[in-house]
DNA sequence: CCCTCACATTTGTCTAGACGTCTATACGAC
DNA sequence: GTCGTATAGACGTCTAGACAAATGTGAGGG
């Protein structure tokens, strides 16, 4: 069956086997709608796929252009992915170790962010993570008791947290807010990760705030990462 | 007239007048098609606009809901901005020093981030930014000799770069690839941020290559940025 | 040589209708 | 009561055609 996606995969075999070069002007849609047999509209919704993923550029009144092909990007921010799988996609061996977890009182600060009572009950999970055996993250985790119920204290919780949550409390994460910061030197956790005491180890910390489907707030998290292992990209558009 | 885009903001706006609830079903889309008076198609990609937006979220075969609106962030990575504006944006009086300006030769990893070759020419801009008088920025910019030209040495450079680049080069800069790290503690361009000597100043370091339209390697740019004013945000999806 | 304007080309938007696919639900069989 | 199924409602996709808006070009005038 022919369908825009079918298209859309079509045109970007042809670019990538250099039918059009880089810069070139492609068939008007007209042309191209012809050529595929399909109605003009739904040829558009293919190359409007192909523009949002940057791969071609639509000129109004001009015409529609190949672009040079970005770099491939490891480990892009716009992405949500756990720590876990990072380190997975990277190559090395994952371990990790419980270092606590259990109920405690909301703090302000999360409170803030879960949107929910300062002093209600939350579950704090907190892990060091290795690659390879060595250790390249700290961990801090903090889900509204109200939500994730006593699945803490029901299942020996191990593995992924995202997973635990969808399979276990029924919370699927969809998306995060997230702030790239610098830790203060004197940070407790920082300390869990310098391993070299003469050349200092580079610590990002990252905050993240994620949210379900609907956007509400179910998993706040404080993830300290060895900057020296993990990079973090993001590409820009200028608006 | 009406359009897809106007009737995106009107939708907007009912959303916002609370017309629906949060989490509640719309009306479908042969009803609202109808209210509006428009075709499906037409509505529909007003939808489309609202789901690409986050604010709404489409259930096949079960209809359209209004999502709990995400919160205002300042500075979102995502999009991208001078520090200039940044700082113009934050409501600081902006202010800055030209450090050094000319021509020198490629480095290694300038050349490989530029696609250029190692040695050729390039124009090096450094600069002190300043908000409300207080040092907040190092920016380090390279450019291809080859693309700028002498405009630097024919017109007298101050204010914004990226409008430079646009007005005297050509040089449109549509995005941009950014590396948020940690830098080094004995990188010599930290010490120029830090102002109190007691308590640690966090600094983060912005690579990045900034791209025009058509994915050319436009500008290279190192800055050194005081977190305790700059905040980055970016907001993740899964997939 | 430069400017202006008309025109052809190309993309942007919209329509009315058709059919496909997915989901929740109600109903009937067991 | 439970399970499977039919069905209505809702979103997903596609069409053929029309007109609007933007752009580049070439002819003509100054």
């Amino acid at each position: 069956m022919i369908t825009y996606q079918n298209i859309k995969l079509e045109i970007e075999k042809m670019i990538d086997n250099r039918l059009w070069k880089v810069g070139q002007k492609l068939p008007s849609e007209y042309e191209l709608a012809k050529y595929f047999n399909v109605s003009r509209e739904t040829l558009r919704a293919a190359i409007k796929l192909l523009e949002q993923e940057g791969k071609l550029l639509v000129k109004h009144g001009v015409g529609t252009f190949v672009i040079k092909p970005l770099p491939m990007i490891p480990s892009r921010l716009e992405f949500l992915q756990s720590i876990g799988t990072m380190i997975k996609l990277a190559g090395l061996n994952e371990e990790e170790n419980k270092e606590m977890i259990g109920e405690v009182m909301c703090t302000k600060e999360w409170a803030a962010a879960l949107n929910i009572a300062e002093g209600s009950p939350v579950v704090k999970l907190e892990r060091i993570r290795y690659a390879d055996g060595e250790a390249v993250a700290y961990s801090i985790n903090i889900m509204p008791k109200e939500l994730v119920g006593d699945a803490f204290e029901r299942v020996d919780f191990s593995g992924s947290l995202f997973g635990f949550l969808e399979n276990k409390c029924k919370l699927h994460i969809a998306r995060a807010d997230t702030e790239l910061l610098v830790p203060l030197k004197k940070d407790k956790y920082v300390a869990r990760l310098q391993i070299d005491k003469e050349e200092e180890t580079p610590v990002i910390l990252m905050k993240q705030l994620h949210y379900d489907e609907q956007n509400k707030e179910v998993l706040y998290s404080f993830d300290y990462l060895r900057n020296d292992v993990f990079n973090f990209w993001v590409r820009r558009e200028r608006k």
